[in-house]
RNA sequence: GCAGAGGUAGUCAAGUUUGGCCAACGACGCAGGACUUAGGAUCCUGUCCUUAGUGGUCCGAGGGUUCAAAUCCCUUCCUCUGCACCA
């Protein structure tokens, strides 16, 4: 056989001439349209990505094959910052980012092209088709092409925003988003794909609890409002300058660092003086909620950084409070330096407010002393204020001491609170991030309100409902999935759809300031693929999809006559694109890795729903979700600097060896560890499997020179492979490609070597057996079968070919020949075992058939369990003495109904059949073959032969299917 | 925190929905043999202990239901994943 690279390319060029790739309308009204989501376009992929485009390009294969017109079109995201982010680090010549690239084959000449965000897309796009996807063997529709930034792409989603307006669904109110001083907003994710420090920070809403002091207002920061029962007194820290700031017609006091957080979520502010820290230790302030007097004290550990800089002392439960509050107590200079009173000292009593599982009446007292803490300043506060946290959000209930509250789990309390609070003015609330992010361009991220945020309201009720239900209906992979998108779809809450800043994708139809963000542009577009041919080829322009060209070919509404004169388009184009997209919309399959289980396979159903509000047959029928291909120990073959790129897999494994690997190595729903040693041992797998199609093949006419008589095992092959096929079938009906390559590449295999090991060797049989087996290869591996199809010399090419259908599979199964087949194969096996057990026959095995009687009894209880009686020894037992063609035998009866087997299910036929079988014909005519397969001669010996030779009563142990033996 | 997934023999990995062909598919690894090639070979056999085909133990741990549990129920330990302007 040539070598994988030439027959790849080969077949490549031959699907591409006789034009299989192109997926268009016609009579047949089996239709599949399936879609991986499109990836975004951020650099090389590696073989890790291939895993779930295979998945869709081999159903797509497979339906294709069992009578379906089949739409597979493949796209790209380019929307986001991405490209802009890639082509900063290439202007500035950026060493990670040059070698990376090169690395994946990047040449010079690349690199030059690569100058601004576009080209760089587009560099991408061009790689992505053809060094992954075409190199892979796909059949996808490459004219229906599409990525985000193309013209087209954004109109059509600058209609989808219209129709959502239409839907009432689009909302704005304000919102606090992560944004970078000068680019705008940013994505905090641990990739840092927007940032470049600070990727695990988290939002964190605080209440900012305001404390009264003559005609000023100390504004503490805190994550947990519902400790203000405990507030014994209030810290400073002493070298800090802190700022007054206006807020509207109050005056504040917090930290520079606080003030200008603020600044960019509350309006009114404005700095007018500052305060040092040390004046106001000593002050008295009115705490929120309890209005209490509160001393204020100084102490170091506050952090002008977090929150305001100014903290509300909660001793009971905050360890930094408990041990600053005990470590001053002790501290007769500080107290004298600040000034402090004794009275002052001596009022701040923490106050027990929290009951807690495993905790007793100061849970920061317990901690401490649990972790063996002892000054202010220990890091291990840290982990202990966490701990403190977790434990009374879990099981903390409010004790009686908090009023209305009292009672309350902690959890509830806190919201309770911090409503109450915000609602009588004593409180605000302030978002701040968990740690300092900086952006790409080496500002800091800040949170900011943004007033006029647009919204896509996936909160809406109605919506939820509709969508929810349409879920119930949809084929979704795997089940777990199935179950639980719907509390996914509950939890969703608005979206923010658009944003502002340095970003690529489609501007927001209402307001050319926003941009359109990543994920509300890619949620109905799998419909745009049925269109995006037309604009491609230039059929129609960008200027002529207006809003009521897409309410024609994609809603069905308005006259064609209408639109067309509207928009230059003619009537005939128009109808051709909306019988299109009725033909193949809706979609049958969206595949896509588990990441998309909580936003992107969400957001695509709800806008579906959203959308198509009066068309639900338009509603997608299928979702699978696929896990990953990991690094070996989380990183992908480092050593050899980085993940390996897809081309070079291509070239060492073969495409079809990767493909086979993608498609078995485990189940899709869960993740694969990289490693080439496995992918080698499935190209192995394939080699040998082409060296035995080409052995058997009858185009060849080398071998085969046995009786050309059609015997019981052609019977057999042709059912195995029927069985096979069959099971493939219904495996298939919920994409499981594991079990088809498992029946195709294991199965069929194993079948085949045993049929010519038990010397099959009829030239009709192999040929029908080969066309069976190659197609079912077809799917998964499509250049080696079509390569073995033609080298059989089977007409057309495999990938056109039907694999034969259910009815006329069963048809081709003989469940005698199986099961006569087996009880050999079990006899030999069970011969093998007595072996290991080492016993070894001297001279010869002799095989007792079963006696009649015992299979007379075995009938009885078979029927007996047919008319739904439960299993009854003693009935049976009665029975069966009550036969007077069984009286010879009433001894041995109660004995062998004792151990006989309990048999369910789809079992019964099989053992009735087992039962009518001529076990000694059947061996008889085996023996040559069991002799071979043992290693000594085998005779037959029938156990109902009232004269045979049995000097040990070995045939007493013979059961229906299981011979007895005798070794001499 | 919220939500979800999972622990199966040396390794990877099926089986769990619907309890009974389960000592538990398959692959890899390992051992022995065949062949005779220098190929990441191929073919056969074995791979928990024990044994005339039996019996024992076994599917993270501990209980329970049942004639029967890897599979159902409860408890417990451990591992992993996703969480919204990142696709």
């Amino acid at each position: 056989m040539a070598s994988y690279r030439k027959i790849e390319d080969k077949w490549q060029r031959k699907w591409s001439e006789i034009g299989l790739e192109h997926a268009d309308r016609d009579e047949n009204p089996k239709k599949f349209m399936i879609v991986f989501a499109y990836p975004g376009v951020t650099g090389y992929l590696h073989v890790g990505h291939m895993r779930g485009y295979t998945y869709a390009d081999a159903i797509g294969r497979y339906k294709r094959m069992t009578g379906h017109n089949v739409l597979f079109p493949v796209g790209t995201h380019a929307t986001g910052n991405g490209a802009i982010t890639l082509a900063h680090k290439i202007a500035r010549k950026d060493k990670e980012t040059i070698d990376y690239l090169k690395r994946n084959g990047c040449t010079d000449g690349d690199l030059k092209k690569m100058k601004d965000p576009v080209s760089i897309v587009e560099f991408f796009n061009n790689i992505y088709v053809n060094d992954y996807w075409k190199r892979f063997g796909f059949i996808a529709d490459w004219r229906k092409f599409t990525c985000t930034l193309y013209p087209d792409y954004q109109k059509f989603i600058q209609w989808q925003f219209m129709k959502l307006n239409e839907n009432s669904l689009l909302i704005q109110k304000p919102y606090f988003a992560a944004a970078c001083t000068e680019c705008g907003p940013v994505a905090i994710d641990a990739s840092e794909t927007d940032i470049s420090k600070g990727g695990n920070a988290e939002t964190q809403e605080y209440t900012l609890l305001k404390f009264k002091c003559n005609d000023l207002f100390l504004i503490a920061a805190t994550l947990r409002p519902e400790t203000v029962y405990g507030q014994v007194n209030f810290w400073v820290n002493p070298d800090v300058e802190y700022v007054k700031m206006k807020k509207d017609d109050e005056t504040w006091i917090v930290s520079p660092q606080a003030a200008e957080k603020l600044m960019y979520q509350k309006d009114g502010c404005e700095i007018i003086g500052s305060i040092k820290g040390k004046d106001m230790a000593g002050w008295v302030c009115e705490a929120p909620m309890i209005r209490r007097n509160i001393p204020i004290f100084p102490a170091k550990f506050c952090d002008p950084d977090v929150g305001t800089g100014l903290v509300t002392s909660v001793p009971s439960d905050a360890p930094d409070d408990w041990i600053s509050l005990h470590a001053l107590k002790n501290d007769l200079n500080a107290i004298k330096e600040y000034g402090l009173t004794k009275e002052q000292i001596d009022s701040a009593v923490p106050v027990s407010i929290i009951s807690m599982d495993g905790y007793g009446e100061f849970p920061a007292k317990d901690i401490i002393e649990m972790m063996s803490i002892e000054a202010p300043g220990d890091p291990k506060l840290i982990d202990a204020k966490k701990q403190v946290y977790k434990d009374g959000h879990h099981t903390g209930r409010m004790k009686d001491i908090c009023g209305e509250f009292a009672g309350l789990r902690v959890e509830e309390a806190k919201e309770r609170m911090r409503t109450a609070m915000t609602d009588s003015g004593e409180a605000e609330l302030f978002y701040d991030l968990s740690e300092e992010v900086i952006c790409r361009c080496g500002s800091r991220v800040m949170i900011r309100r943004v007033d006029d945020q647009w919204f896509i309201d996936y909160s809406n009720e109605e919506l939820t409902k509709r969508t929810s239900e349409h879920c119930r209906k949809m084929e979704i992979n795997p089940v777990e999935y199935q179950n639980n998108v719907h509390g996914v779809l509950n939890w969703f809450r608005e979206r923010a759809c658009v944003r502002q800043g340095n970003w690529l994708g489609t501007k927001f139809p209402f307001d050319e300031r926003w941009t359109v963000e990543a994920i509300s542009d890619s949620t109905l577009y799998p419909v745009y693929y049925i269109i995006s041919m037309y604009a491609n080829n230039r059929t129609i322009s960008p200027d002529q999809m207006t809003e009521s060209f897409f309410d024609h070919v994609i809603l069905g509404k308005k006259e064609p006559a209408a639109v067309s004169k509207e928009t230059g388009i003619s009537k005939d184009i128009l109808e051709k694109i909306r019988k299109d997209v009725e033909y193949w919309y809706p979609l049958d399959l969206n595949l896509g890795g588990k990441e998309h289980m909580t936003v992107h396979f969400p957001t695509f159903l709800f806008n579906h729903a959203a959308i198509f509000s009066e068309d639900r047959k338009m509603l997608p029928r299928g979702i699978m979700v696929h896990w990953y291909i990991t690094g070996k120990k989380s990183k992908i073959s480092k050593s050899k600097g980085g993940a390996q790129p897809i081309p070079g897999a291509a070239e060492e494994f073969g495409v079809d060896a990767l493909r086979l690997y993608y498609a078995h190595v485990a189940s899709p729903f869960s993740d694969v560890e990289w490693d080439e040693d496995i992918v080698m041992s499935y190209r192995q797998r394939l080699e040998k499997i082409t060296v035995m199609v080409e052995e058997l093949n009858p185009a060849s006419g080398k071998t085969l020179k046995g009786t050309e008589k059609t015997s019981d095992i052609d019977v057999w092959i042709i059912s195995m492979f029927s069985q096979s096929v069959l099971n493939m079938h219904s495996a298939m009906e919920r994409f499981g490609l594991r079990q088809m390559a498992s029946e195709t590449y294991f199965e069929m295999f194993g079948q085949m070597k045993r049929y010519l090991h038990r010397g099959g060797c009829d030239p009709h049989t192999i040929r029908d057996a080969l066309k069976m087996w190659i197609s079912a290869m077809a799917p998964i591996t499509p250049h080696i079968a079509e390569e073995l199809w033609s080298v059989c010399g089977f007409e057309g090419i495999v990938s056109k070919h039907q694999l034969p259908q259910d009815k006329c599979l069963r048809s081709k199964i003989d469940l005698d020949v199986i099961i006569s087949e087996k009880l050999i194969d079990n006899t030999v096996s069970d011969i093998l075992q007595l072996y290991k057990a080492n016993m070894r026959p001297k001279n010869r095995v002799i095989i007792y058939t079963t006696p009649e009687w015992k299979k007379e009894v075995e009938r009885k209880a078979l029927s007996m369990l047919k008319k739904g009686e439960r299993r009854d020894a003693s009935a049976l037992i009665k029975e069966c003495m009550a036969d007077p063609s069984l009286q010879a035998h009433r001894k041995d009866i109660p004995d062998f109904i004792k151990k006989m087997d309990i048999i369910t299910g789809d079992r019964i036929i099989e053992k009735e059949k087992l039962l009518e079988l001529d076990e000694y014909g059947i061996l008889s005519s085996a023996s040559a073959f069991i002799s071979k397969e043992i290693g000594t001669e085998a005779e037959v010996v029938s156990a109902d032969d009232p004269g045979r030779y049995d000097p040990r009563s070995r045939s007493g142990n013979a059961k229906p299917g299981r011979p007895a033996l005798y070794f001499e």
